[in-house]
DNA sequence: TACACTTATGGAAACGTTACCACATCAATG
DNA sequence: CATTGATGTGGTAACGTTTCCATAAGTGTA
């Protein structure tokens, strides 16, 4: 019924009468209007896809729940899509996302190149979180050659003279960027940077310590996020080398138990709620405003001192 | 056209000439069936809703993790609604989710209660995950009291003889179950049971540390979940206070970070992860069999001896 | 030949909304 | 009185599928 649509709605035309009626009656049968008919008609259906790596890794929990509070305010519901850095996953995902029309998706920390997300997604909005685009995409990032600069510098004005890196997986692009900032700050001093390698999570930083005792302790270690710090904390406390006094540690990311931990951890901090907030409202943006030209929204990243160091 | 959705879903006649061709233009055309449309008209959107307090809570993310691993299994995709322990906001999201005619909801952790759930539901099959049902409602759940028990117990066994409770907010029924199991295993021994409240979140552990230090230290606490007891190790470091010589912790959860803290953390297990995964399972049975019987699943709390005891 | 059954195809209704149009009433204006 | 504009109401097509029905050709059997 038309009238009652206007009631809805409230558009259009109608008498102070037919409104109270039709309230009374959506009232007396609990009546809700269908989004799915209503997405059917309208092509909106008030739902975004977040297609990300994994939510119960506390940065990308911190971004998720960012991403949701935002969307919820802009009366968007999030469809969870978690892709274990799969790229296969990813792209299981976009097919159902696409069929489920969703307006547009957030894509964090994605593996798939750019070019691929594209063409895959045709023309649907999105966003990339935690990832510089080299195209013409939206985009939220922080700048982490300089993050891994900052921290590195941080190392040497304290007065480390051996300093080392342990950095992520080879294929990600924010471990690349932290790299590269620790080799700068390095080269700076004419400092010789060493690194090792892991892959972002608590055991890898708990693995690297040992080796990193065979080939003699620095002074200063930059790890490439906090998950890995904490599980150097963590070695090193069952190892009897003691944090600060032995060596000084910078994570990355600001994860809530950085500060929860002891010693409390300097780290670079990464705005992973803010920024999930950010790419939701940079998606809404090419949502409501078609295709507008992309906008990228950069922060900064911020050393936190703590105990650590 | 009839024929492309016999193609599709694979049913009734098709020649194998009609499918080949119906097949490439659908392969040219980039063409991505509508979920929506198909929901409208079988009243099946292949949704459900996850309602839960905050994803970014480590427990909760766990659980998330489950429920969306499951779900995607299944063949359904998980609409993320964060709550914040408000009645407020699970009405306001129960009914977004009414309106996008999801198959099912998760409701994890709710605040509302049994009855007001399903007077808004109104038949939408749902499943309470973390809480135990009083009423005819599926659920998954530990027992509480159980584990408040054995985490009491554990400390008097290790010679405790003035333990302590911090217990979780009035409100919470997971808060109120520890609390009795810890009242129980202290009655066991005539020995008396003090305790006070938090609220669950780190930063009123670290405040309960500050009371808890001005009536004296007793010589075993039992925190109602790790967060609290991250919150306190992380006081009493503060304040010179060692763990397990001063006194021995135990937490409740067993969350990732309450081992990679220093002292690891004695804690009783709750298999999050596990939780939700079930969770979707008995929803999926509430949508595939009708209303058939509820279920419940119970897990089992496991005490973790860890280096806080 | 006549009948039944299998295989194959397309037409039409239905799902629950919204957008648009047609129409009706009433008051104000010239 | 005729015209205009504001106010109010209901009919109908459309969105993209699936389900059901009608139809038709081909094959085997009595």
């Amino acid at each position: 019924m038309s009238t009652v649509s206007r009631v809805i709605n409230d558009t259009g035309y109608v008498s102070s009468d037919s409104r109270q009626r039709v309230m009374k009656v959506m009232e007396e049968l609990h009546f809700t209007p269908s989004n799915v008919a209503r997405g059917l008609v309208s092509g909106k259906t008030s739902s975004i896809g977040l297609l990300i790596p994994d939510v119960s890794n506390p940065f990308f929990s911190d971004v998720a729940r960012g991403i949701e509070d935002a969307a919820s305010t802009l009366g968007l519901s999030v469809i969870l899509c978690n892709s274990d850095w799969k790229i296969e996953r990813e792209q299981t995902y976009i097919d159902i996302l696409k069929g489920k029309w969703v307006e547009g998706i957030v894509v964090v920390g994605a593996r798939s190149s750019e070019q691929q997300l594209q063409s895959v997604l045709s023309g649907l909005p999105f966003v990339l979180v935690d990832q510089r685009s080299t195209q013409n995409v939206s985009c939220v990032w922080i700048d982490n050659e300089l993050g891994g600069y900052i921290a590195t510098k941080h190392l040497v004005e304290r007065g480390c003279k051996r300093v080392m890196h342990v950095r992520g997986p080879a294929n990600s692009p924010s471990a690349m960027g932290r790299h590269q900032g620790f080799l700068r700050a390095v080269a700076e001093r004419t400092m010789s940077g060493k690194f090792i390698s892991g892959n972002f999570r608590f055991e890898s930083g708990y693995a690297a310590m040992g080796k990193i005792l065979d080939d003699g302790l620095p002074d200063g270690i930059f790890a490439g996020n906090d998950m890995m710090a904490l599980g150097m904390i963590q070695a090193a406390q069952t190892m009897g080398i003691k944090i600060p006094q032995d060596f000084l540690l910078v994570g990355f990311d600001d994860i809530s138990f950085s500060s929860y931990i002891s010693p409390t951890l300097t780290t670079v901090r990464q705005p992973g709620y803010l920024m999930g907030k950010s790419g939701v409202e940079l998606l809404n943006q090419q949502i409501a405003y078609g295709h507008s030209k992309p906008q990228s929204r950069e922060y900064q990243p911020e050393l936190v001192v703590r105990n650590s160091t």
